[in-house]
DNA sequence: CGGCCCGTTGAGAGGATTCAAGAGTCGTGG
DNA sequence: CCACGACTCTTGAATCCTCTCAACGGGCCG
């Protein structure tokens, strides 16, 4: 049990669509868990017995292959709904990659719930749209860019996502943000190497597109040219 | 205008959810399109202004690049749903591949309809969230397999989705099938080159792991084997 | 200070692509 | 029925890109 009025993701999260005598009643269905960073919430294979809302921290979606070759499938920030409604199975496992908190409801009664409650279900279809079209989105880059397009695109999306505080430092469009994870879940992400992923950032960086303050940390110093690769490869050199 | 009670896709489609009234109803707002092989429904970037149901034919969903390279990133049957409902933009292009039939919607019509028929909505969820779960494991597929486990994969996902008739000819697991495309859809689908997908064909016959009746059909002869290259490619040669 | 983790860099190998040519298939028309 | 052309698929050789393996560098913490 919980207290919906105090939630931090309360107005973002899908429970938006809830008025406060809702409120109440899916209160009763939840309880607040935290998760250690490195921590499974789910794993890939297993029955889907819980679904979840992210209050606090950010995980991981993964699916991987016996060898242990693993893609990351879609990151989850505070307000993302987690787990697979009307289905039986996960068929990713969902890692938390820093100290979280989840709001958890056994997924039958979350599926009986959200039956129940057309907004919550739209709510939950509208995302599930979302991020159906950013997954499409990412097979474009997996099935058919390079290394340095993917690269590219992989800044710029985190650079828009990242989009806050921080900027606008000097001038004008000097984006700096930083990176919520290492060089081994960007080639996760990407599906190259890390070596790779290590090896074209330094490119970018020497022809002065980015700037890398430190490991975690990017700055973009030339956003049209980062396009430019990020759509076509094209990198023109002087 | 429409005759949905004649509909072949009645009970398969998301309108299967419709109670007789209903039908009535949602049969004011379509009307039955037709659309050769190789014209497109909808193209990448375009407003979302329809929304359809496929009724006959196939269709492919894809993403591309400026300088032609394309990913397919979704085959569309009889009873699928095609289009982004609750979004302003089409982030992919829908393309016929066969001579076909759709019964169309205008996307504001039918976002109203669906937010009227929890029912309705529902079913589009569900089929949101399987269509999702698709779309996350060629994630994997596309961003961490070799050629020879792409295609193997693929080769297993066709015949379990063609799985009907023609099946089980002589003593039992011989399963054949025709692929509803050429070596360079397939390609697109995979992420690979039509040439390498033709070597990955050509090692599988010859390995008697396949055979090739001629370039549309496939006949699995060793599904073990098959399976074991998918998720690990290794290949124990004789 | 030294070990550990993570990221970078280098050299070499391997796999997929590219470019080019040849084989097979299909439909059309003689 | 066969011949022809167009198209698709296959095969080959060379190139290119990414991966693999290995060593090095740098920051962080004990």
């Amino acid at each position: 049990m919980n207290n919906c009025d105090q939630c931090v993701v309360r107005n973002k999260s899908i429970c938006a669509a809830l008025d406060p005598d809702e409120l109440v009643a899916i209160n009763r269905l939840s309880r607040k868990v935290s998760i250690k960073a490195g921590q499974a919430l789910i794993w890939e294979g297993d029955d889907s017995l819980i679904v979840a809302n992210v209050v606090e921290g950010a995980f991981k979606l993964t699916s991987s292959l016996e060898d242990g070759r693993e893609q990351i499938i879609g990151l989850l920030y505070p307000s993302d709904f987690v787990g697979r409604p009307f289905g039986d199975k996960n068929e990713y496992s969902v890692t938390a990659l820093a100290d979280s908190k989840v709001c958890v409801f056994s997924r039958s009664d979350f599926d009986q719930f959200v039956r129940e409650h057309p907004d919550l279900e739209h709510k939950l279809l509208r995302r599930t749209l979302i991020e159906l079209d950013r997954v499409r989105r990412s097979m474009l880059l997996l099935g058919r860019k390079t290394a340095a397009e993917r690269v590219a695109s992989f800044l710029l999306e985190m650079s828009e996502r990242l989009a806050d505080a921080s900027c606008s430092v000097v001038g004008g469009n000097l984006k700096l943000f930083a990176l919520p994870f290492g060089r081994q879940q960007v080639a996760d992400i990407l599906g190259l190497t890390i070596e790779t992923v290590s090896r074209q950032m330094t490119q970018l960086k020497k022809n002065d597109i980015i700037a890398l303050p430190d490991h975690r940390n990017v700055q973009i110093l030339d956003a049209d040219r980062l396009r430019n690769i990020a759509d076509a490869g094209a990198l023109s050199v002087h």
